[in-house]
DNA sequence: AAATTACTGTTAAATAATTAACAATTATAA
DNA sequence: TTATAATTGTTAATTATTTAACAGTAATTT
């Protein structure tokens, strides 16, 4: 409570050992880093705060609070040096040895994501698909190998996995959910619109096709209307 | 400001006029118009707030508070009528006809989404695809028929669209969400990981699976580390 | 029938996230 | 060289969202 109102110190000590930063901040920063990387290729080294935030449509003050948040500084009146920006932000996201991730139930979905991968030059690496059907088991996808469900547990452990991206059908997310987490999975990113039940320590994010449509309509539909007399 | 304390008639009327929910709360809202239609199934009439959260993570409070935002009351005591909920619910989301819905780019992703929407009993209907590739255009998916992108403009016309899923590649995104707009389009759902500029009034959401996955990331390697001595 | 229990609806408090303000600083111009 | 303009880093203020508290009320128990 001491450190509320000094948001760095709260953020990134907080009894001499760092924090998490904002979830916010984080999504932020990884689209930072997309955005920096193509503008590298069109010439530039440097970057203002109000560039990188039209880019996104976010505030130059929200761009520079975040920077701030990872304790990055630039060369004053310069603006960013994109390079090292990028080392900064790559510095939080990225372990030394890269993340291992496997894709659980590759369907349009799963594949869709797989190929969305391929030669995206990030540290997570998806090193294994999974399915039951025997006409994608056993094969190579956009250079990853599909595995049947059966071999859940053994590959996991195998390859060191720590993340899953779950797009099976609803039926099966539960359990398949149960298992991840019997592998040892920490992390999972949920596509099937199932809540999960998952023990402490292990991170859940879900992501709703349907709810961000629902979203987009409702919000279509509340500014036409007030908009009228 | 004089009714910032008073968030009911904060949010719901603002000078006699109706004000949008917050977007938190649609997204809750959605998600529990989901659990409610399965819940229903399982022979049960009623539902206590503790057991909407439970199903979601959430806590009783948020979801009594998203409730009351809506004008839904329950018979107290006895839990909340699910059917009248959902009623409710709907209301807020859906209007009389039915929303109108294009999917732009017609890969993995486009069709993984068509197929999901398939028999979900919303409110918003995908009528139509769009794509280059001549192996799709003119043929039929999910019963949904693939147009070629050259007849964009007069299709979202012809059949009062209002709402587009953008999965297109990157490359192309720009170039398709100028056209959406000059046809008419007002709402992009953008899953192309190419921040879009469009006028006012058109409402844009953006989704990327790597901004998720690293977020993923980023929360199993902070908790894991964190937990260390 | 009165007391108890277990819920909801609503307001208030706390927390999180965004935006604004501004001193400090450095490049550029006069 | 000095003044000016432009940009950052940081704190403060504001706004949004979540959580807590609790009065009110209907079912249940004694």
């Amino acid at each position: 409570m001491a450190f509320t109102g000094c948001p760095f110190f709260y953020y990134i000590w907080k009894g001499m050992k760092q924090t998490a930063l904002p979830p916010k901040t984080i999504e932020r920063l990884s689209e930072y880093r997309r955005s920096l990387l193509q503008y590298l290729e069109s010439g530039k080294s440097y970057i203002f705060s109000h560039e990188l935030a039209a880019l996104h449509h976010y505030t130059p003050e929200q761009v520079r609070r975040d920077i701030m948040l990872i304790g990055y500084s630039s060369y004053q009146r310069k603006g960013y040096d994109i390079k090292n920006l990028i080392g900064k932000i790559g510095s939080i996201f990225d372990t030394q040895r890269g993340i291992r991730v496997a894709v659980v139930g590759f369907g349009h979905l799963g594949l869709a994501i797989t190929n969305y991968f391929r030669g995206k030059r990030s540290k997570l690496n998806i090193v294994a698909t999974f399915d039951v059907d025997r006409e994608k088991v056993n094969r190579v996808y956009s250079g990853v190998y599909c595995y049947h469900t059966d071999k859940l547990h053994e590959i996991i452990r195998e390859k060191k996995i720590s993340i899953a991206v779950l797009t099976s059908p609803p039926e099966t997310a539960r359990d398949l959910a149960a298992r991840l987490v019997r592998a040892g999975i920490k992390g999972i990113l949920n596509y099937t619109s199932v809540p999960l039940q998952v023990p402490e320590g292990v991170y859940v994010e879900s992501y709703d096709f349907i709810t961000s449509l629902e979203k987009v309509a409702y919000f279509v539909k509340s500014s036409s209307s007030t908009d009228r007399p």
